[in-house]
DNA sequence: CTAATGTTGTTAATTATTTGACAATAATTT
DNA sequence: AAATTATTGTCAAATAATTAACAACATTAG
């Protein structure tokens, strides 16, 4: 449909959308890419070339309205269909990210949660009882997943990324400090906590 | 010291320090930058180049030591030095960093663990009683703090950022969805899951 | 010990990203 | 209703990041 578009933008509209959210919580019904820029601390320049990557969504000598542009990102972003989402790995980070998704307002919706650990299977976790792995091809096939997340220890992390892929599992949201190879058709998003620490003692060192 | 390294080479340091463990725990000794360039899926150049923003750390004709270069990233990164970590937020997700933060085998000791609920103060988390807000001044003349874990709801992380720098933190790994405004000195890292889990509904909806 | 090979560090070229500039035009003011 | 102001969308320029190329030189093979 149209030309592929770089991860850098693409980085930055959950942040827009984020911005525009807590506008239109605090009733702005308007607001310029300038005003916008000081308030993000990015270039103004910056905002109108990120959002014309995907329309003309402002009106000159007005600005953008924030609820159409908070609305028009969503549905870039996907927002607007709900994604039934899967969890394999319900240890400490698990239940933390099983919660998490459950809680917020988006549109992700936890419903399944799997270890291979006899002792968590049956626990209940935001109010989804813990299944074995086992029982993961049969919950497949009766259950439409648009996301596995994987909170294991990353010595299985591609083993299961590679069953749930046999499964046509086709995005997966990785906390594995592992890079998982996967074919094309499937995406992989990755949270390297470790690597968001190293970064910051980086950062720390340098002052 | 020397000039400044832009923060995409800094992102790409943490890796390449994870496929080096992994390499020196296999015991592979050395390493070319294309060698290592097919398993990362990365360039050579962009190997060779990262790494001479910090020195030569290779030998013409042999490739690189992984040993050597293992340890040399890890002094970049800091690692060779402890980092006292504190959290402040022991809800599901903060019990999780905590555990993690003691388990993972870098220079990172979680110390103490915050929350202004009544009902966790006083629990136990990764070995390590959780206490009240207000110990943290005394806490903080007691003990040297070099980074500040906030995971806590995003409508208390400013306000308890403030503190924190007020107190004299310097690095914050913030967890809550929210942009935190804070003078030049201080080192924030961001780890914004929701923002993570928009790009992957985005890049699941471009297939 | 010499020649052939491998591999770095670095410079140059290329590509991508960000910023600046401004014509076009809608909104607002007079 | 005309003039002024505000602000977009977009093109061009500037900057940054990535890749390619290769001279220099260490290692390995003969």
């Amino acid at each position: 449909m149209e030309r592929d578009i770089s991860q850098a933008v693409i980085r930055r509209m959950p942040r827009y959308y984020r911005y525009l959210g807590e506008l239109l919580d605090s009733n702005v019904e308007r607001i310029s890419s300038n005003e916008l820029s000081k308030l993000m601390h990015v270039t103004a320049s910056q905002i109108r070339q990120d959002l014309n990557n995907f329309g003309g969504f402002g009106q000159q000598g007005y600005g953008y309205n924030v609820k159409f542009l908070h609305d028009e990102i969503g549905k870039i972003l996907g927002l607007n269909q709900m994604h039934n989402v899967i969890l394999i790995g319900a240890g400490n980070l698990g239940q933390a990210i099983a919660n998490y998704v459950n809680f917020e307002k988006l549109s992700f919706r936890m419903i399944g949660l799997f270890d291979v650990n006899n002792e968590k299977v049956g626990k209940k976790v935001s109010g989804i009882e813990v299944c074995h792995m086992d029982d993961l091809p049969v919950f497949l096939k009766e259950h439409h997943v648009d996301i596995a997340a994987l909170t294991l220890p990353k010595d299985n992390a591609e083993e299961v990324a590679a069953t749930l892929i046999d499964l046509g599992i086709t995005a997966i949201w990785n906390f594995a400090h592992v890079d998982l190879e996967v074919p094309d058709n499937v995406v992989v998003q990755n949270v390297h906590l470790s690597d968001s620490l190293m970064q910051l003692s980086y950062n720390i060192t340098q002052i």
